[in-house]
DNA sequence: TTCACGTGTAATGTCACCCTGACAGGTGAA
DNA sequence: TTCACCTGTCAGGGTGACATTACACGTGAA
């Protein structure tokens, strides 16, 4: 099933940055803990915070508090396998999700392209 | 060629709004002038002139000035059809992009999913 | 002329996003 | 205890996106 236009309009925004960007590259590389996370990219950790928590709302990455060999806490950040197509039928399939979430009004059906594929 | 970082940048931004969703779906139908755009979408005119400005940058439409039979200056949008992909590979191939632009430091190449397809 | 329709833009306000700096708390090692 | 790590959050400020309102201008028809 695909997505909604909040779900959609979620990912555009978690994507929608430079330094998200940037965090989707670093971590392609292999999960990365907060603080060497923000000295890799030169970001400050309160900033990467709200980075995180955009991409992690959006599905984008999944964050897991862990506790090292030393018994400090630190919390890894890995990236979620993610594909998404962009073109008219999505964005009308989204906005359909929406209505047919509301009291139906029509049902009718086309060629669907599917939107989301974890198929890596 | 995929898009560097800005462009994509462009392209995310320029679909991350309901009413930028909502004006792509109504363009899908056919070719529409501004006043009647905002009519149908219930926008006021000015914001729907941000909202197509912002699509036209991006690519996603184009906009014509043209005369109607009664000689009034009509301002005509339609939808260029897009496909984009959005995976962690387009999104790495954006950031490289960017370093390719500038003083190459090193030229190494992978396997590309291309990112834009304008075959309908 | 007045009306109804269209384009285009300037002025203004609100608000979410982005970013910095500071704080509180926890751990293990010197 | 002090240091060097780590997590988590909050208060503040700057900036641009979003949205409304009003204006200037042109056309054809009544």
């Amino acid at each position: 099933m695909p997505l909604n236009s909040a779900e959609l309009l979620a990912v555009l925004a978690a994507l929608g940055h430079v330094q998200r960007l940037r965090v989707i590259e670093e971590l392609a590389a292999g999960r990365v803990h907060v603080s060497e996370l923000a000295r890799r990219l030169g970001l400050s950790r309160p900033l990467l915070y709200m980075h995180l928590e955009r991409l992690e709302k959006a599905g984008i990455v999944t964050g897991a508090l862990e506790l090292s060999a030393d018994g400090k806490a630190m919390k890894y950040f890995e990236l979620t396998p993610f594909e998404f197509r962009l073109n008219v039928d999505t964005v009308r399939q989204a906005l359909r999700a929406d209505q047919d979430a509301s009291p139906g009004t029509s049902g009718n059906e086309e060629g669907p392209t599917d939107m989301e594929d974890t198929s890596t």
